[in-house]
RNA sequence: CGCGGGGUAGAGCAGUCUGGUAGCUCGUCGGGCUCAUAACCCGAAGGUCAGGAGUUCAAAUCUCCUCCCCGCCA
């Protein structure tokens, strides 16, 4: 079955934050995980375009709303493709197929009896997209995430019948596993156990957004279509726009990625809307936290925003990815510090991964005829470092399958730290200088080489590029290619092939100058 | 108000469910090595586990109370 997960569609009101690459960058290395395991994989991300919000942003800066969509979602779709991002899809709500599964979706809802006309009435937050019932009896309220006015709206909209999910919901919810991490759960949980409400699901005289078939006047509410996004980019490229097709390309998801502040919508609304239409709910909602900087929020105000464009053009996309997906733990906060980006870069990737690989390699040319030095029968099975990397292998393994990017990255890092650790007790480079030495000097190197190939190999879903580089040292054809055979038989100890030649070495990984 | 998450060495965290010498990474200091990217390896210092009370032979871990931070309540 296909492995369809999903990073959030993101809002075009702005240029792309740190947090939606932080996003799609931790989706990507599941993304690649999954394939290296040889699972077919729908990676989706794209773009939300439609709301008010949009709108009014378009028109200051004296744009229509196309054209200001059109130039923000090629600034994220063209970061991705500079962070090397695996997406499957990239897909815009502006897309017209997007408006036909949206209609179709809408008649399923209907259909089932689950839209009512209800006065929408209250204050309301163009920038939320979303009603504020605490600022009912204030004057002149402000919404309290954006501190700006709220406007005053009372219209006749269509709602959908979320009401008649409660069970459902609650449910599905207390489910295990549905809402990940764990810890996010309850407060779902008792959001739910408050009695779900309906919600209006169209708004009037809102041009841009996509009309609701039937009633002259009303727009899809930017939230109903949106995530339905996640349904038209199951479609493949040319596929008509047919929503029974759509989902037998990789429905349901498996995961929905998201930053913890719109869990409601993917855990609540999202799933009744599915229910509704009768298509199945995702399996998993994985509500990752948010990045602080120096301990402090980013935010234009303070003027601290870290841009994930310069961040790629300072330090390139391996120190940045092994940062964010070694340092933090997925579905925690976690905070950006300049001091330990660069400690960790260096010691990790430059000092222990990329100078073992340094010294091995150079030690096995100059003693070996500049290739993989032949090992002795019986040395390798029961060699401490054979254990070393099967350990590192299960918990790579693991981990990554529960997005647990941190233990996986700190597996790989501890099987090249077990290797540096054998090299200085065996000292080969002592060992050579006595006449006799050469035979276990021979067998030292090879199973040293062979961790690191394992090191790289485990490093495929973090760091794609890093990998490469590593296993190009080995004298090891592209993982990419395919040429050595699948990562699954490339990860089993004993691999590597002696006589193999070994390229003149090359850091792998350059240090980070501080000051920066 | 209610609910959820959290408060453990200079920093970031694990350990808490299933009580029993407080552990990891980075930083700091000392030693070793010289194959290697001033890289690698080993060791040390540094903690009243937010505070208080209780249960227990024994509490970071269980119970109760207090304080502080973050979040949810459409």
């Amino acid at each position: 079955m296909t492995y369809t997960l999903t990073t959030p569609l993101y809002y075009v009101n702005d240029k792309p934050h740190l947090g939606s690459a932080y996003t799609t960058l931790a989706c990507d290395a599941q993304a690649r995980f999954q394939r290296l395991k040889g699972e077919p994989v729908l990676f989706i991300t794209g773009c939300d375009e439609h709301g008010l919000k949009i709108q009014r942003t378009a028109e200051a800066s004296g744009v229509s709303p196309q054209a200001h969509c059109d130039q923000v979602s090629e600034t994220y779709e063209k970061l991705w493709q500079r962070w090397t991002i695996s997406n499957d899809r990239f897909i815009r709500t502006t897309d017209p197929r997007h408006r036909q599964i949206v209609e179709q979706f809408y008649r399923r809802v209907e259909a089932s009896g689950d839209v009512v006309e209800g006065r929408q009435q209250g204050w309301y937050c163009v920038a939320c997209e979303e009603f504020k019932d605490d600022a009912l009896g204030a004057e002149d309220p402000e919404c309290s995430i954006h501190r700006r006015p709220l406007e005053w709206r009372d219209e006749l909209n269509l709602f959908f019948r979320l009401s008649r999910y409660q069970a459902q919901i609650e449910a599905l919810v207390s489910q295990p596993g549905f809402i990940a991490p764990a810890s996010r759960r309850r407060e779902v949980e008792n959001f739910v156990a408050q009695g779900l409400r309906d919600f209006s699901i169209s708004r009037l005289h809102l041009p841009w957004g996509i009309p609701v078939p039937g009633h002259a006047d009303h727009t899809f509410y930017v939230w109903f279509d949106a995530l339905l996004g996640y349904i038209t980019a199951l479609l493949e490229p040319g596929d008509p726009a047919d929503l029974d097709l759509a989902i037998t390309r990789g429905w349901p998801a498996h995961v929905h990625v998201i930053g913890k502040d719109i869990l409601r919508f993917h855990a609540v609304y999202w799933p009744a809307m599915l229910l509704s239409a009768g298509l199945e709910p995702p399996q998993q909602v994985f509500g990752h936290g948010f990045l602080t900087r120096e301990g402090q929020k980013m935010g234009k105000s303070l003027g601290n925003v870290l841009d994930p464009a310069e961040l790629l053009e300072h330090y390139g996309r391996d120190a940045v990815r092994w940062y964010l997906l070694r340092d933090i733990t997925f579905g925690d906060d976690g905070d950006f510090q300049q001091q330990r980006f660069l400690d960790l870069v260096n010691n990790d990737l430059a000092n222990t991964i990329g100078n073992l690989l340094n010294r091995t390699t150079s030690m096995a040319r100059r003693w070996f005829d500049n290739a993989v030095p032949p090992v002795s029968a019986g040395f390798m099975a029961d060699h401490p470092l054979a254990a070393a990397a099967a350990t590192a292998r299960e918990l790579v393994l693991a981990g990554m399958e529960r997005l647990d990017f941190r233990q996986a990255a700190e597996a790989a890092l501890q099987l090249a730290i077990a290797a540096n650790g054998y090299l200085n007790e065996q000292a080969p480079w002592s060992r050579i200088k006595q006449g006799d030495g050469r035979l276990q000097v021979a067998d030292d190197l090879y199973v040293v080489l062979e961790a690191s190939r394992h090191v790289a190999l485990l490093l495929a879903p973090l760091l794609p590029d890093l990998c490469e580089r590593m296993l190009k040292q080995l004298g090891q054809p592209p993982l990419s290619s395919g040429a050595a055979g699948t990562w699954l038989e490339q990860l089993r100890w004993g691999v590597l092939e002696e006589g193999l030649p070994l390229p003149q070495p090359e850091p792998v990984m350059a240090r980070l100058e501080p000051g920066e």
